[in-house]
DNA sequence: TATTCCTGTCCTG
DNA sequence: CAGGACAGGAATA
């Protein structure tokens, strides 16, 4: 058992194919600490070097447990999650991505409606940046975020998955 | 329609 | 440390 001193514990991650393209897990002890969503594995891999430089690849089935369960949220978001996630951020990034949380699946908020539900209505601009700094893509959900007139807005993992995701949910929400 | 300001945070020089 | 950039939005002209 090393006693990690100041370098934090080694995060361990691993990809996997989903049909919204390469999905990329990555878990501390804690919990999961990112889901990235890209085009190429490698692409993603250096994305998550950058945030987290002590990451490493691992081929531990108890991993590629927990992406297939990743996935399994992704592809059938009715499908609920109750994975422990490893956020990392600034207090007011946790309220933001708290709050997030709370936005049932099929449905959406608008950058407004969470700045307020979070006594801040005038911080709608930082509630967006806030997203934008999530690394926990889908369990996260900050792609059920959209602008005051409807628009989609941005994404970090690309606007196309945003749409996707928000059609899928409601699809499911339907049934 | 175009500016301007507001808020919290990050990035860059 | 200062200034600019953002996944927004309301107020003003």
């Amino acid at each position: 058992m090393p006693a990690n001193s100041h370098s934090a514990s080694p995060i361990r991650f691993t990809t996997v194919p989903s049909s919204l393209g390469v999905v990329l897990v990555a878990c501390s002890a804690r919990g999961i600490g990112a889901v990235l969503l890209g085009d190429e594995r490698v692409e993603l891999e250096q994305e998550l070097v950058r945030r987290f430089p002590n990451a490493v690849r691992s081929d531990d089935p108890e991993i590629a447990a927990l992406a297939r369960r990743v996935v399994d949220v992704i592809e059938s978001p009715s499908h609920g999650d109750d994975l422990p996630l490893d956020l990392q951020g600034t207090a007011f990034q946790r309220e933001v991505w708290e709050a997030l949380r709370a936005i049932p699946a099929g449905t959406t908020a608008t950058y407004a409606e969470i700045a307020e539900r979070l006594g801040r209505p005038a911080a709608v601009r930082a509630v967006g940046q806030a997203c934008g700094a999530n690394n926990v893509a889908v369990l996260v959900p900050c792609h059920r975020v959209v602008r005051g007139d409807g628009s989609l807005s941005g994404y970090r993992w690309g606007v196309e998955r945003k749409r996707a995701l928000l059609q899928r949910e409601r699809t499911e929400r339907a049934r």
